[in-house]
DNA sequence: CTAGGGTTAG
């Protein structure tokens, strides 16, 4: 998404009707510029009541239309007759509009507002209502095309409308495109409010550097002579949070109780967080305490935060009673605390213990979500056998499983260096497992697998539509060569390759012929010569 | 009428 885009639209407007994707109306006409641009310009309490062409249309009436319209399945249908009546109100429309949002309705709030447009029917209320559902939709090219084509500058830094523009940017990840577009927004004349600077805040929290980026905000909020609210603070905090900022987040936190707001759930969340992710447990309780004595009830996060303040810092009695608990409480019923848990213990080399919460948590919860996770923290862990007898129970349960998960087990099987199991994973799921894992199981099969079934992979391999290559060859001949008594398995192999199209190279043939005396000069020197017919024949085609 | 936030976890 370029920004320069945005900018060629202040213009583009100016000259060029708004465009509509649906167009319910093929004859209505496009309003002149000229009338759009009054309408717009004028005061926003014109704005409200310049369509009303007939004000004594009553309210529980138009209440009634609006309610109609909202649930009509064909409801496009009656706007010709809305406009020639004037039944509806610009702000009636605005509601049929958020009530399309609230339903997360895309296509009919996207006609409908395309409708207001094109019918002078709009206001300042319709552009961020829409902006707003446009960023929920995830749209926010969409968003940025309506923005662009407001034709009217004044209009165009209307702080609401700039502000859902924003919000539709940050909400979608675009960070840096909003913060361009809202420097290019102060200077066409928009004056930003603290709804304004808290968005922007909220993108600092997914951004990298996102806490300088933060405090720069904060800085020029302050400049603009306006002040944190309880809202951005609680922002500010998740910044500190995802930033490693403990100290600071404990200052604000503190500076915002002096000015007099007080902190909710997500605050003490936030701040805990941030201590959790230095391990300091003192704090973490003592902040839990206060909490409590404001008569904030501790919920799922906090406590499931608390449990991680306790296992980064080690404290596993502390973390175990406190897995109790929130069983208890039901606050266990996803997988997330005993990864948690297993996790730490892990980490701190505890793999005994992380086993015991394995087969505790198997006991209490079997569900296809917790399996994945406890495959992938058990993997994570080096308990690969664990890892796999978790699949299997999940496979023999006749469970559907999501086809990632094959590929999954066969990483950490691999890693595990468990290849006989990884060959019976291939094996059952060749379709759903990608080439470049293939290569990466038949690699560590031929330097470290079975010999025994070195053949069999190669079968396998092959035919799951895998093109073997010549490495793969030499590893497996190497490993025949240096365990003689194979010999069988190895002319088995040489006699195979050339049906499916496959001959050595140059470099492993003299391999083989510098060792043949291993194997019957004879023989090697036959099968050898096959292979090269094939080889040239296929060349020749 | 309309615009803003947030917590755990790969």
């Amino acid at each position: 998404m370029e920004l320069s885009a945005i900018g060629t639209g202040f213009n583009y407007a100016l000259t060029c009707p708004a465009q509509s994707y649906f167009p319910l109306i093929p004859s209505a006409s496009a309003p002149t510029t000229t009338t759009r641009k009054r309408i717009l310009n004028a005061p926003p309490q014109l704005q409200q009541h310049h369509f009303s062409k007939n004000p004594g249309m009553n309210r529980n009436h138009r209440r009634q239309v609006v309610k109609g319209v909202t649930r009509s399945p064909t409801w496009p249908d009656k706007l010709p007759f809305l406009k020639l009546e004037g039944t509806l109100k610009v702000q009636d429309l605005n509601v049929i509009l958020r009530n399309f949002g609230k339903q997360s309705r895309w296509n009919d709030l996207s006609q409908l507002f395309d409708w207001m447009q094109q019918n002078d029917k709009i206001s300042v209320a319709s552009f961020s209502s829409c902006i707003k559902f446009m960023g929920k939709s995830l749209n926010p090219m969409r968003a940025l095309e309506i923005y662009s084509n407001i034709p009217d500058e004044a209009i165009k830094s209307n702080v609401f409308i700039c502000n859902s523009v924003l919000s539709c940017l940050v909400r979608n990840g675009k960070f840096d495109i909003s913060t361009k577009l809202f420097h290019k927004m102060k200077q066409n004349g928009l004056t930003p409010d603290v709804i304004t600077y808290s968005t922007l805040l909220a993108g600092c929290i997914k951004v990298k550097h996102g806490y300088s980026k933060a405090l720069d905000l904060v800085q020029e909020l302050k400049y603009n002579g306006l002040q944190m609210d309880s809202v951005m603070y609680g922002t500010l905090l998740a910044v500190c949070a995802s930033n490693n900022q403990c100290e600071e987040a404990e200052s604000y936190f503190n500076q915002m109780k002096d000015e007099g707001h007080s902190p909710n759930i997500f605050h003490y969340s936030s701040l805990l967080n941030a201590y959790s992710a230095v391990g300091n447990y003192r704090k973490a309780e003592e902040l839990v305490q206060d909490m409590k004595s404001l008569g904030l009830v501790p919920n799922k996060v906090i406590r499931t935060t608390l449990l991680k303040v306790y296992v980064r810092g080690g404290l596993f009695e502390k973390s175990r009673e406190l897995l109790l608990e929130l069983e208890a409480l039901g606050y266990a019923e996803d997988e997330m605390p005993y990864c948690l848990l297993m996790d730490g213990l892990a980490k701190a080399g505890n793999i005994n213990e992380a086993r015991s919460i394995f087969d505790e948590t198997k006991e209490k919860v079997l569900n296809l979500e917790l399996c994945s996770s406890l495959i992938f923290y058990l993997g994570k862990t080096k308990a690969h056998p664990e890892a796999f007898s978790v699949y299997t129970m999940l496979k023999y349960g006749k469970r559907t499983m999501c086809k990632a998960l094959h590929e999954k087990i066969l990483h950490i099987l691999l890693s595990g260096q468990l290849l006989k199991d990884a060959y019976v994973v291939v094996k059952d799921n060749t379709e759903l497992i990608s080439q470049a894992a293939i290569k990466k199981f038949a690699n560590a099969f031929m330097k470290l697998g079975n010999i025994n079934m070195i053949n069999d992979v190669m079968k396998v391999i092959h035919g799951s539509g895998y093109k073997i290559d010549q490495e793969l060859f030499q590893m497996a001949i190497s490993r025949y060569i240096e365990n003689p008594e194979k010999k069988d398995l190895l002319l088995q192999l040489l006699k195979w390759m050339p049906g499916q199209g496959y001959a050595v190279d140059s470099s492993t043939r003299n391999l083989i012929l510098k060792n043949s005396h291993l194997f019957g000069r004879q023989l090697i020197a036959e099968i050898l010569s096959r292979q090269q017919m094939m080889s040239k024949a296929l060349k020749s085609h």
